[in-house]
DNA sequence: TATTTAATTGAACAGTGGTCAATAAGGAGG
DNA sequence: CCTCCTTATTGACCACTGTTCAATTAAATA
């Protein structure tokens, strides 16, 4: 019978969110219920709900920090001191890279395909995609590459990241191929 | 009080199996419930329980079917009086239509996350993978390509499926863009 | 006709996401 | 110190899920 915690047990946003990365990050999305979640923080799911609307809420507000991480990866290669063509074998490779590193995460942002999380995602994929396709893009100008080129090389590239998830390997244990794979697209556009 | 149905009324795998296909290929595998297929065909969902061991049984019996049906459309490609190269671009734009058409089976084919339904399938895709390479490879004997390029045409074609599924959109929706997805790979190869 | 077997039922169980009235902690004003 | 009000939390509740299983009965067999 205690309908209220003391004040420096309060349940705050990030604690839920911490508490809720690591369950998504190790179960994945489907197999992590609120319960258990309210489990690891002691309190009642239905704190849950005063602090996020719903699941999806939750695990977007989660999902957003990694989109804005991938953007700084491929920012920093950009401004690495390299030619065009290495410096797209590097972005290329770091996509998967970061795919495969962190995979449940990657998951998160490109493979869901719950509804109501689907509706809260959707200029951040985009975003993220704008990105990559311009430093794709201003990288090879000089070639005949068009924006559907860079279309299909997004898709080859998640094609590879998303096989491997599924079959959990680290990017160390596909490094070469990924390399092959990037190769291979560039060779689509030279 | 009927706890039996009488004889022309009995329930056979192959009804359920009819029932359960509609269902799954318009909804997904995890928006379908026993109770809902059961109650299309006016049984309890306890019955279908005598013929299927679970959820993932019952799914993965379509799931069979659905490989055949992939290499089948490989090999009718194959047997047609086109150049190489057409067939090659029919072979790939032929394997987007087929995890486009059959979203949820593709899924199950290819993306399963779910541990129980991936204790069935094992042997299955490997195959199915061994004849589409064969296909490809033999499809451009005379040109350069390596095992790895057909490995990463594979991927890159899954990528292209794997995005649509999650993005919920017929086969007919991104016609222009398989195909031209199908020019780009074969320009990498080329 | 009596007995066995096979197929079906529906209640029950443990779990899910989500809602909401009831409740109490903490702060504000007097 | 004592109210009053906001705010955070609880846990019962709802409708749903996959799965199990004793009870039941139609059909097949002897």
């Amino acid at each position: 019978m205690s309908p209220r915690k003391s004040v420096e047990r309060e349940l705050t946003r990030e604690m839920i969110m911490n508490a809720a990365r690591d369950l998504f990050t190790t179960k994945g999305y489907e197999h992590v219920s609120m319960r258990q979640i309210a489990n690891i923080l002691g309190c009642s799911h239905g704190a849950i709900y005063y602090h996020f609307k719903n699941k999806a809420e939750l695990f977007f507000a989660l999902v957003e920090d990694h989109f804005k991480m991938l953007n700084s990866i491929l920012d920093d290669i950009m401004k690495q001191e390299l030619d065009n063509r290495e410096k797209l074998r590097q972005i290329f490779v770091g996509y998967i890279r970061f795919g495969l590193t962190y995979q449940s995460h990657y998951e998160i942002m490109f493979l869901i395909k719950d509804d109501e999380v689907k509706n809260f995602i959707n200029q951040e994929p985009n975003h993220t995609y704008d990105n990559f396709a311009k430093s794709v893009y201003s990288l090879c100008e000089w070639k005949k590459v068009t924006l559907q080129d860079v279309w299909s090389i997004f898709l080859s590239l998640h094609g590879f990241v998303t096989h491997y998830c599924r079959h959990v390997v680290g990017f160390d244990d596909v490094k070469d191929m990924a390399y092959r794979h990037a190769d291979f697209l560039l060779r689509a556009i030279e």
